[in-house]
DNA sequence: TTTATTGTATTATATATATAATACTACATA
DNA sequence: TATGTAGTATTATATATATAATACAATAAA
């Protein structure tokens, strides 16, 4: 997976976003093992107690599980909780589409203006395969 | 002007950017007196040394000017540049633009769902007025 | 059985952020 | 003229973040 760091909000914020984005767009599927916590780390070029962090954090909220009960030395997995999976990507994509709605009317466009600014956006940005 | 601060990035970047979009947003107009970096700390209770980074940040964008050529104490004015704010005002809405999209098409949406979602999220959240 | 790997924990250090308290200079105003 | 207010500067303190360097116990793999 790809990482993009940017300096002013906290790391290990960061890592959880992207790593959950990952897990909610099918990047990662439900059962499959995620990398060991050093991998993580040495790939996005993050400390490992940072990716640490982001790992529990994800963990509290279920969407990542140990691979076995016993004990640790297994790995991760990600969880087979779909529905799980499927609550937090449509509360992801509701929370994107209130951030820019709000921003974009506290500039003072109306609501065509925005749908049309999309669509412009958009088609401009279209890569050649769609 | 209202104040939203969350407390997972630096509180005067925040500072800067709601600063930024009332200067864009015509809530403050060019030329205007900007309040004392004291009044606007206790209204956005917030410590006036950060307040005063945050203006200090616009004033070398050249969003904010000194009212007077002389001194201070005469505070501290919206330029009058309005090239300067149309441009900054274009490049935050595609700021905008890019962000949210790229966080939707990493979802794994495409253009038409993309569109078609904003249009359904605008209407819902219409205000009677619209 | 030996070695490597897993998640986890601990300690120390550096840096950025935010606040509080205080003070100064120049100007505006009463 | 005397007082208040503007921006600014300084010092100190607390907290969160990020990194580095280790270490450990239990499991997996050679």
């Amino acid at each position: 997976m790809t990482w993009n760091i940017d300096y002013d909000r906290p790391i290990w914020i960061q890592l959880v976003e992207q790593l959950q984005v990952a897990l909610i767009s099918g990047e990662l599927n439900p059962g499959d093992a995620v990398p060991s916590v050093r991998d993580l780390a040495a790939d996005a070029q993050v400390n490992i107690n940072t990716m640490q962090r982001a790992l529990a954090e994800l963990e509290s909220r279920g969407l990542l599980v140990p691979k076995d009960n016993r004990w640790r030395a297994s790995g991760r997995a990600v969880t087979e909780d779909r529905s799980l999976i499927d609550e937090i990507k449509l509360n992801y994509a509701r929370s994107i589409l209130e951030d820019f709605t709000q921003k974009m009317r506290s500039l003072g466009l109306d609501d065509g203006e925005i749908v049309s600014k999309v669509a412009e956006y958009l088609s401009k940005t279209r890569s050649k395969g769609e």
